[in-house]
DNA sequence: GTGAAAGCGCTAACAA
DNA sequence: TTGTTAGCGCTTTCAC
């Protein structure tokens, strides 16, 4: 066992050691590697008392330790293989080097990218990310969020939230730093990233309305996102900018961003305007949707219908037809957002709301044509 | 501040306490709610030890005491709102109750189900999912394994084991609980889940020969997963129980399972063996990456060139052309996994290893079609 | 069945 | 700069 082991080589001065003692050193590290060392066996060792080591070992306090002792310490944890005990050290500290990260449905495709931008990052920074995911569920939002705080995670990235959220309202408002992505509250200054939304949808109009689409309408997600209103309003103000026709600009609301929401209104959408040939979508998920809706109603994309989605997410240009549609920086957002957390745990003061714009590109693909002639 | 509160409510008996204590005992419990009550405060306000208070709120330990403490401590712990602190349970019992999950690539799209079915399961047993991505890097599995294991992850499910991977070797003779899904280790029992690669194999080379095909190749990922292995295997073995001659039947592993890493490899089969008229794909990935070589030659699918992929991940039927592949059950995997392994925490005894086979499905799309006679 | 005492491994406060 | 003391909140002995 470590102690024991520990306890006999106690007091010895590992730079004066004969050479003799070496292997029963390597013997130890051994032993220390696969059961575990405490910040006791370390002390003992280099012969100094447990809150030395523990001091020595804390980055923040590189100053305030004799060099002679800093280097003690540092070789007897390397030679015990020392690691604090995370656990231990968050019940004594109140702080986790982790990070809460709030993801609405994983198997949206959007977001794994978002993720490994997150992950990656946040590990760069010595910061582990507890993925929850939602599954666009407020009560599970609640219920994750609280098993994080109870954690004591030293941050919080979130993807979940909707205009009036309370939880995340609340979390925000608390002391412990938190960083919005792809969403935002209504009225609640916080640290958020985001796209060019303004800037996706005018280029998604360009686009259409130079092929000749006069008739284009937006079937898009829930009012409650942030993301959605955003969207929604810059697809009202460009189809004005571009002098269409108020009557002839529609914006639809599915109950949520995928596929199965969306599949009756598209249906709806397509029976009560006959004349519609485009369709701008809040996200890819529901530009598929417009793909089975006019399908069924005997219409086929790009020939009778254009379909535009919002976000590339992977494989889309592998779609029937390959979908036109607005690329967002996903790997990049996810980084960004992380990079931000870490300045605001690093630095003490609270540094002030700011909401991070990310560039969007238009791709180009198969599901958007001129308008058939024929209608 | 709930220390306070509960000393002044103290010895109270909550069931004769008149009417006008009860809005104070309301406020109490908002107070309670806000900031976090500790066991003390419920032993106070209940009149008992903590000890007894601890006792009580264990679910394992019900008969242990007597009905009227029972109630008691129960209705203070509801009136304060009180949650054990999970960071000092772990510290002192030396469990959590929590499971790690280990992915190899949350941007594959198989994995989101699968995830989805481990917390889903997970969370209804009273577990919190942590969830690692190790992007197939083993070092990374390496890490993310310690940091599980130093916050004493009470079970673990793991979906990135190699044949000869050393941590999980390690792990899976340790004394916690560990699942492996979709993968196994080479000459070590362990409880597994996967799905039934051999019918699998059988049914897509049924599907291939029936349409005339006899010339076809398994493109597939790197020899050090288990799962590529068997699907191998089974392809060799169906092949020759199918009568096509050895010299047709070719496989290539690819570096992984991805699209990337098929391209070359992809490539390269073509070019070299141009009578070839099918591939059967390790996963809907490496399918792709057939797509995009068969593409690159001139050769059109399914016309030219009939590509079956693995899994049916989502939105695969999108893609151009559909893809003919073998369906696992992907979410119900998830699921399984996470209940064998919940079996295995309640139980204290180490239920001995077993490979839970669920069923697959041929999925027959657009990627599959007879061989062109012209070739 | 319940209380008392001890301590999981660490770090914050204070003292020297 | 370093040691001492105390305690984070809980559960697990061991008495009674």
């Amino acid at each position: 066992l470590p102690s024991n082991v520990a306890k006999q080589t106690g007091e010895v001065n590992v730079a004066e050691q004969p050479v003799w003692q070496s292997f029963a050193q390597l013997r130890c590290t051994i032993v220390a590697v696969s059961s575990r060392a405490t910040i006791r066996d370390v002390a003992a060792l280099a012969g100094v008392h447990p809150a030395t080591v523990s001091r020595a070992l804390d980055p923040r306090r590189s100053g305030r330790i004799s060099a002679a002792t800093a280097e003690r310490v540092e070789a007897a944890a390397r030679q015990l293989g020392y690691a604090p005990d995370p656990i231990a050290r968050t019940l004594r500290s109140q702080r986790d080097s982790t990070v809460g990260v709030l993801v609405p449905d994983l198997r949206n495709p959007v977001f794994p990218p978002i993720v490994a931008g997150i992950e990656d990052r946040l590990s760069s920074g010595g910061y582990t990310a507890l993925i929850a995911n939602t599954g666009n569920d407020l009560e599970r939002e609640r219920t994750q969020l609280e098993v994080f705080r109870r954690r004591r995670c030293d941050g919080y990235i979130v993807a979940t939230a909707t205009v009036d959220d309370a939880s995340v309202t609340e979390l925000v408002g608390g002391p412990d730093p938190v960083v919005l992505v792809n969403r935002r509250l209504d009225g609640v200054a916080a640290v958020s990233v985001g796209s060019d939304d303004r800037q996706g949808i005018r280029l998604v109009l360009e686009h259409l309305v130079g092929l000749g689409h006069r008739h284009i309408a937006h079937l898009t997600g829930p009012e409650n996102l942030s993301v959605v209103r955003v969207r929604a309003e810059a697809f009202r103000a460009e189809a004005a900018r571009f002098g269409l026709p108020a009557e002839t600009s529609i914006v639809v609301h599915c109950s949520a961003l995928d596929t199965p929401s969306a599949l009756d209104p598209a249906r709806e959408l397509l029976a009560r305007h006959p004349a519609l040939s485009a369709v701008v979508a809040g996200n890819d998920l529901i530009a598929l949707g417009c793909y089975v809706a006019a399908d069924a109603a005997g219409r086929s994309c790009p020939a009778d219908l254009s379909v535009v989605g919002y976000n590339d997410m992977p494989l889309v240009e592998w779609w029937r037809p390959a979908l036109t549609t607005v690329r967002i920086a996903q790997y990049e957002i996810g980084r960004e957002a992380a990079s931000l957390l870490l300045a605001r745990m690093s630095s003490q003061d609270p540094s002030e709301a700011k909401h991070v714009v990310m560039p969007v590109e238009l791709v180009v693909r198969a599901s958007t044509a001129p308008p058939s002639t024929g209608t």
